[in-house]
DNA sequence: CCTACTCTGTAGCTATCGCTACAGATTTGT
DNA sequence: ACAAATCTGTAGCGATAGCTACAGAGTAGG
């Protein structure tokens, strides 16, 4: 519930902002957004509740800046396959960026299933991440597939990295980038 | 935190438990763990507090009962299909089973997800289904591909039905079943 | 140095959390 | 019919939730 609205203008040592999401990211992405607390996060960051309140309005702000950030590092970070590139070198890298914004990516789940009616804010930034995600396959796909089956393959394909995905994460001896060669090469 | 244990042995109209159990798995897999409350739980139920600490020690040892329960019928409607069995039914068969236990589903991702260091009867629970997922797919797959590549495929159509269905419970236009049969076209 | 703005600590608000004591209602075995 | 066992309602416990008022420290520009 936002009562004050103000646009954020940090200065000095405003890396306090960047400790306070990162402390969010890491503790939503292990307990959930109502599993987290503000008190939690302030311990994580070294800070207390009224410093977090001058730069977020309230806990689902917060959050809502967890997401815009994170999201916006990730696209940076995992950009489409250029035409040059070889498919290999595409895997590999995306692999990669999948474990190194592991904690994003699991915050991401945890509020698509923990929805509880979220500002629509959340909900059209998670769907273009996905919307995103098939785009990233459909490129990789197009040259080896017939465009008829390019939207369905997309779809399997970032099913399948997302179960895999959250198998690693539960701890199985699974890998993403395994599972990815995997399945390109049934492809 | 159970302080008191004792055996639940419900009698009459004990279908109260049921109604326990019914609304705790519905909420939990709208909200999370943490975002249900006991009260919520109580009023979906119609009951009071007091009633449902009666059937379970703890809030732990309520979910702890509803993965449990859960389980249990899941398990018992996919069973592990028959030789004789075409492959088509048992898929048409078991991507019905996974809407129709889709409570139970979100309820475990969800766990899977907020882990919050939940007791190891939980994790046990979850990595019985998740090998019995993986056996399920061994068995369909057996006939039809290299007893080498047997124990990859049965991660790789696992890890594909998992984000399937998260994709579709996220209210995006993918069938899981569509997917499945995709999937097995291509192996 | 002074004023204005940016940030932080103290202290505490109301609401709800998980949970319980306990009396009473209801059902069961004998 | 009577005692024992099974359930349910009232009322409230201590702890923590999200959040805020407010005084004051730190910093920047003039």
């Amino acid at each position: 519930m936002a009562t004050r609205s103000r646009a954020v203008r940090p200065r000095a040592n405003s890396d306090t902002r960047a400790r306070i999401l990162d402390a969010a990211r890491a503790l939503v992405a292990r307990h959930g957004y109502a599993g987290t607390s503000i008190t939690m996060i302030c311990r994580a960051a070294g800070i207390n509740a009224s410093s977090l309140y001058w730069f977020f309005a309230s806990k689902e702000e917060l959050f809502l800046a967890v997401i815009e950030e994170g999201a916006q590092t990730f696209l940076e970070a995992v950009s489409a396959p250029r035409d040059g590139t070889a498919r290999e070198d595409a895997v590999a890298s995306v692999s990669r960026q999948l474990t190194e914004h592991a904690l994003f990516l699991r915050v991401l789940l945890v509020m698509m299933l923990e929805a509880r009616e979220l500002s629509p804010a959340f909900r059209a930034r998670m769907e273009e991440l996905r919307a995103r995600s098939l785009d990233w396959w459909r490129a990789l796909l197009a040259p080896m597939c017939a465009p008829a089956d390019l939207d369905e393959f997309a779809v399997l394909c970032r099913a399948t990295i997302n179960g895999a995905f959250i198998a690693e994460q539960f701890g199985e001896p699974v890998s993403v980038e395994r599972v990815m060669r995997r399945l390109l090469k049934l492809l």
